[in-house]
DNA sequence: ACATTGACTCGCG
DNA sequence: GCGCGAGCCAATG
């Protein structure tokens, strides 16, 4: 076959869309991060993209997904902004201004994880 | 084949 | 906080 009538998915981008599942719910992860667990450091954008024209039947936890400083990344007030936003309040997670503190909830908090432990 | 775009990031002033 | 430039690179026009 020269060439398949539906999106093929390489390599690449499957360990891609598998580091994303992987995220827990009620935390978040930099682009960045996501590039750089799955093999592919400095590539945030190539995060971006996949994800963008992944199929939406995977049920993958997109709104988990952030920039660097914590700020969804869709214009404030645009549809995927209000969406994003809605789901993780929805698991939890507290968006302020359109941004999420890193420090609580982002996924390798854990070596910060003393400074918050309750008391 | 060249230019622009973009769910990104970092450093500098 | 804000703007800029540079690095990033596949998709799109």
């Amino acid at each position: 076959m020269a060439k398949s009538a539906h999106p093929v998915v390489s390599p690449e981008h499957a360990a891609i869309l598998r580091t994303i599942a992987a995220i827990p719910r009620g935390r978040v992860a930099r682009y960045g991060e996501i590039a750089a667990r799955a093999g592919h450091p400095r590539r945030a954008r190539l995060v971006g993209r996949v994800l963008g024209e992944s199929d939406p039947a995977l049920k993958l936890p997109w709104q988990r997904v952030l920039r660097s400083d914590g700020r969804i990344a869709f214009p404030p007030g645009s549809r995927g902004f209000l969406e994003q936003r809605a789901r993780l309040l929805e698991e939890g997670v507290m968006v302020v201004k359109g941004r999420v503190d890193l420090l609580r909830f982002g996924w390798q908090r854990d070596l910060d994880a003393e400074m918050w432990a309750p008391r």
